[in-house]
DNA sequence: CGATTCGTTGACGAAGTTCAAGCTGCGTGG
DNA sequence: CCACGCAGCTTGAACTTCGTCAACGAATCG
């Protein structure tokens, strides 16, 4: 079969892999497969009239991107060096895979998309750098599972474009979380939460 | 079959009628019927803890609120006095209704609801109020079916914690936009579409 | 070792929030 | 019919935050 995406390098029928910024597919496309991701991550994302990009979520291994009904409305790029598990998928819109007998996995997965732009929703109604930014890193590190010391895998570019702030704001307000005593960074892509309670106070998730 | 929600009004067993300000069920209930909107607007809202509301969506005449898996992830209020169909959820998580024969139901209304955030994150994403209030007067024209004479069904308010600004900001840029001929406001709720590319223009629906 | 990309930092200005006051429309009761 | 109170909307002034412009440091790669 053959794949309309030059960035695609095929392992074998169902493996694939990606270089760090390849794109998957792009917003507009026909849909033709989803991906399962082995390893590495995802951002999907959508471009505006004028050129802004607005990062709508980072999908992480075991994560499935690129179910929709008729065609993407949204663009998928490897954030990092990436391979994932093809799925073919059937006139129906349904995702054909080991597990797709289940007939509601389409709707789980839909589900899950949902939930993920509620998440967005939710971090644009904290109004703050610092709030979006403190939302957002618990967030991250909660979905990687990593305890207080997370290893972001996303550039400052990426972070800026889902909060809806530029790449400065992001910076200056790593810098006054750090001041704060509530992250110390080492490096600019590992974060270590030093105050949890506060962090969690400043991202709106206190009881 | 008691329901547990002193808002609602049986009128038969699956008319209901809600006060304008009543609400339709509370983020966190489980999920137990949707509602079809025959008469009246709904909005859809998360709290956020600090007491911040975030109106995700409004909903209208033939749109169906409240269908869901488990719990019900926001809650929903009457806009105005409203009218609506009951339609039970079935374990499964899909609503019986006259037309429920059809399997995708479900699926149709979850890509409807996935469609509704990626239009509120794209609100959000990086935009200055007068694109925001500008692309959300065209929106809902659109919706309401009504041609250049848009009577907006909701308070300054609700149009605020849509966009994700405040009241002050909303009435200013309200003021705004008529000082510029792009509209003309009789009432607060009344708006007439005076210069529609330049709308479109400042919405970001250029092409 | 230069070139390029990415992240940080400072100065400044524009946009939006906050605070405060006043206006308008509407229902209630005298 | 008007006085009153209330709720929603508007508007002005001061302040805060964040984006813009610009420069610079750090890491990566040929």
């Amino acid at each position: 079969m053959k794949v309309n995406n030059d960035d695609e390098i095929a392992v074998d029928s169902r493996l694939v892999r990606f270089r760090k910024g390849g794109s998957l597919y792009f917003e507009g496309d026909e849909v033709r497969r989803s991906y399962q991701i082995v390893e590495g991550i995802v951002r999907t994302c959508r471009f505006h009239a004028d050129g802004h990009r607005q990062v709508t979520g980072f999908h992480y291994p075991g994560d499935t991107v690129g179910l929709g009904q008729r065609n993407h409305f949204e663009s998928a790029e490897a954030v990092t060096d990436l391979e994932c598990r093809a799925l073919a998928i059937q006139p129906d819109g349904k995702a054909r895979s080991a597990s797709a007998e289940d007939p509601s996995l389409a709707d789980f997965l839909l589900q899950g998309a949902l939930r993920n732009a509620h998440q967005s929703i939710f971090l644009f109604g904290r109004r703050t750098a610092c709030e979006r930014l403190a939302a957002f890193i618990l967030m991250t590190a909660r979905r990687l599972g990593c305890g207080l010391e997370v290893e972001l895998p996303m550039g400052r570019t990426d972070i800026a474009d889902y909060l809806g702030l530029t790449i400065h704001t992001v910076s200056r307000t790593f810098g006054m979380l750090c001041q704060d005593r509530l992250i110390a960074l080492h490096g600019s892509q590992h974060c270590r939460i030093l105050d949890l309670p506060g962090m969690r106070s400043l991202a709106g998730e206190v009881d």
